[in-house]
DNA sequence: GTCTATACGATGATAGAC
DNA sequence: GTCTATCATCGTATAGAC
């Protein structure tokens, strides 16, 4: 064969990498198969020895996307409250607010995932989950994790709608002082 | 003249009320023309009699839900904590989640905002400012208006990316728990 | 003002050469 | 596996009849 097994690999890898970048920056319904395609320097005809239909890339990819987000590796392994605070604090930071293409998949994905088919948000769900768990046995209180992952994602949704850059710090630094309280109480 | 001047201010109303409408529910550029003159009984050729290019009606459309939106009453009329208290309930219920055209555009429609020309977004600040500006009044604390405007985006949100109804409910359960200590804080 | 017809590009997806 | 060529459909936007 003139194409090695886990060249199949490497290209669907890197087609799920270059994709979760397009989908956070300009959306994933608005960037078409062959702009992916040509992300990665193929055509768009290729795609379809990789995936079946362009919804079942984007499954892929919320999956994908997920499981880097900068929250997945505080949901595996247990955070103690050090770091979560250290975590949160660059998560509400306007590096990353003005970079939504290497951030969490959440703020720019969420309302395309809200839109999809079940099984897509039924993993969002399980991740979700994961992530509320390990933070309630960090903060020591379930409702707490809960409301403090709608805080960092609508900080960030928010803060992105916005016009100037003094206002976008206003509404992270608002939200850090949520963290920083909720951190700091027992 | 077969149609009466006004009837034309009366198709522009109604094409931006029902375009509001399809834009929360599936995504605005998602949206056909077609489809969105469809909507109120029109063919697509006849749009752009009354808006130049589809970007100036998603403008119009946000400044329309914006003002109209469940937070605009309050951000006008300067609101006592009980108002407000009985509004971010109701924001913050499975009603409001489960039907997201007829709610506040804010969630649905925030990254597309994002992602939009500069003149959106400035205002989307406007309004934002405005809206922080009564509820810190209410809250007797400017960043903890902001926070609490997060919270509530992002709890709908994230809801709305989950699967089961249980873990959307308490997601905004422990949304509505940070709302009542804001509102029984001095 | 609204219609139909149309221009023209982009879309998701397929077929067959290599 | 990837390419080019192609299909059918849809997108925004325009032109002209009524």
């Amino acid at each position: 064969m003139r194409y090695s097994t886990d060249h199949k690999q490497q290209t669907r890898e890197k087609l799920l990498a270059s994709s979760g970048v397009l989908a956070k920056r300009g959306g994933f319904a608005s960037t078409g198969v062959a702009e992916l395609m040509k992300a990665i320097g193929l055509t768009g005809g290729a795609f379809y020895n990789h995936f079946p239909s362009k919804d079942d890339l984007f499954s892929e990819v919320v999956r994908r996307e997920l499981c880097n987000s900068p929250f997945a590796r505080l949901a595996s392994q247990g955070a103690d409250r050090e770091r979560l605070r250290r975590c949160l604090k660059q998560y509400l930071s306007l590096a990353h607010l003005h970079n939504p293409e290497g951030g969490c998949p959440l703020p720019p994905l969420g309302v395309e995932i809200a839109r999809a088919e079940r099984p897509v948000r039924e993993q969002a769900e399980h991740w979700l989950l994961e992530l509320q768990a390990a933070w309630s046995e960090t903060l020591g209180d379930e409702r707490r994790a809960w409301a403090l992952i709608s805080q960092c994602v609508g900080a960030l949704v928010v803060g992105r709608m916005l016009a100037s850059e003094e206002v976008q710090q206003q509404v992270l630094d608002a939200s850090r002082d949520v963290v920083e309280q909720a951190l700091e109480e027992d």
